[in-house]
DNA sequence: TTATTTAATACAAACGTTTGCACAAATACA
DNA sequence: TGTATTTGTGCAAACGTTTGTATTAAATAA
């Protein structure tokens, strides 16, 4: 690595003071357009790069941010990260990504990572393991910008960016229902997040606007990846439970369950209608009914939301709620009429 | 933002001088234990953060690499992300991801930031579009240590990454002759771009071995999405050109071709077989067959060759060139016997 | 006992910026 | 012409660390 052109090298050269060097870069008002000029003119010669640790430990604060998604290589988190990577370098931010695997551990070490590399502020999307706030406290301690986005705690207030889940799932269930299904299944996730609880709250409602009575035993719980998925169908054939539809909390369980009933001959939509939730790419391939989620727009609404509580352009002390609308996409999977 | 604790507060607290300090949380051995532990204490009980500006500001470099990839919400790619940031996390590293969104003009801003937030080492796949050297041309100035990973320039030494794309095309190509496909088209990529030139030569190759003379016809340049791909069988429909079997560089244009075949009643693999390269998700439920990349560990890879560079494990000053294996994925697309 | 070594800590400079203040030169006003 | 104001530049401190050197006290050797 050669050694570095610093704005003392500049102004040696040009027999200057190195303060109006730095100044004539700022574009500070206080120096001449001719110096400017100059100045602009042999950092370019010399391949000036302004050290960005100086500066940031000069300015007091950093213009980059933190993102903890629970994995890099989801499609709804990929495209989460495409919007907050691209609001925050139109605004001049980077971004540090940092992944929590689904565990809690790993979540406490992002987020010290995070603070340890002094980041403007951090938005998260809380792994499925979490169910209090000690693993990120300190960022709630240290008091920078905070934003969760899609899953965040039930019991806790923050700024949040989350899908209308309740409604997204009403309108699953809805459309289940007008397609004459009535014994609907619901495999759910860890109740303890906010998203889990609203779909099912969602999936409840739609039951009992349309007059159909709600199963606790219907509802099965933590049921997210494909294997699960086909785990829980063959536990209701071999149960001999009598259901005509499965609304699932997710794209895979929803997947791992056609897969299932395909393998016992039982045909979707006929006998069957299976729903899922994300609209994975996979869903339109394999025209499987979904909600999309419009996850790019997710990640751009928090990163608007969390630089503009970093520099001040929200001034309102309160948290924000916003809602992003799904919208439920209709497939194969689901139409039986 | 409440104010920073110091190694000063620290100091002026416990009556010692911060120099102390900084050297006690560094544990060096000319620091006694028991003061060690004393600034320990002190230092939680404070809630001390480093600030890692200053750190980097004086110890002149940083523990952040950076990333460009042409887009991050591409399973290849963010299983990529996934392999850097295990083994730079590992390493005590932190990512900057950047996307070029295959934009050379992209391309060349994110080499910018990088390189003004003094990065440590990059590691990059070109763009679709970049053709030369250009837009990176700053890193290789500033002589910091550099990895491209798949795309790379043909024209270009340096480290590289990348798959064996030459045997992972013959294999494809060999696997479609001995099924009893003849007549093969390939669709291809840009060929300025390394991984699409080698998989030409590779389907090339396997022509040569089995004794079925080249058809320069039969390659269809630049045909890497599903809407090409779609838009390639029509016109070879069009055409009346006699094929039986298509070759595609990337799996997005291998499931254009299948669905417009299937749009037109010929059936796949019984009159026309398929396959892709990537094994993108979708091909296993689809069942296409396809070549898999093991992206994650190419990260891996790349990562860990960036990082031996960066910390002069790799003392050599010659560039490496990685080949990962990949892997023919034989499914049913390909599947006639 | 005194001289010498060792161990632990204090002092101060440096990393490369930004920025308040002082100052000189140039311009405006009386 | 003299004074007040503006404009442009220089000086120096500060940001929070790390680290070479100086200093002190204690421990050892003579």
């Amino acid at each position: 690595m050669t050694k570095k052109v610093t704005i003392k090298d500049i102004a040696r050269e040009l027999n200057t003071n190195y303060s109006t060097v730095s100044r004539a870069l700022n574009d500070s008002p206080k120096i001449s357009d001719a110096t400017k000029q100059n100045v602009l003119r042999q950092a370019k010669l010399m391949g000036y790069q302004p050290n960005s640790f100086a500066q940031k430990l000069k300015k007091g604060y950093s213009n980059t941010i933190g993102l903890i998604v629970p994995r890099i290589n989801r499609v709804f988190f990929s495209n989460v990260i495409h919007g907050v990577e691209t609001i925050a370098k139109q605004q001049g931010f980077n971004v540090i990504i940092c992944q929590s695997n689904e565990s809690v551990k790993d979540e406490e070490d992002n987020v010290k990572t995070l603070l340890s590399n002094n980041v403007a502020g951090i938005i998260m999307s809380i792994s499925k393991e979490t169910q209090t706030q000690d693993s990120f406290q300190e960022i709630l301690n240290n008091k920078i910008p905070f934003v969760m986005f899609d899953r965040a705690l039930n019991n806790l207030v923050s700024n949040q960016v989350v899908n209308d889940n309740f409604k997204g799932a009403y309108e699953v269930t809805a459309h289940l229902i007008k397609q004459g299904y009535q014994k609907i299944i619901h495999f759910s996730g860890p109740l303890y997040i906010n998203i889990y609880q609203d779909r099912l709250e969602g999936y409840k409602k739609a039951l009992e606007d349309y007059k159909i009575a709600f199963n606790p035993n219907f509802v099965i719980e933590n049921t997210l990846t494909k294997d699960k998925g086909i785990a829980a169908v063959e536990q209701l054939l071999k149960q001999k439970i009598d259901f005509d539809a499965i609304f699932a909390s997710g794209d895979y369980s929803a997947l791992g369950a056609i897969l299932c009933l395909r393998q016992h001959e039982i045909l979707v939509p006929e006998q069957v209608g299976v729903a899922g939730f994300a609209n994975e790419p996979f869903t339109e391939l394999l025209d499987i009914t979904s909600v999309e989620q419009f996850s790019t727009d997710m990640g751009k609404s928090a990163a608007s939301l969390l630089l503009d509580k970093i520099q001040h352009k929200d001034t309102s002390d309160q948290h924000q709620n916003i809602e992003i609308l799904p919208q439920l996409i209709i497939r194969k999977s689901t139409q039986k009429l």
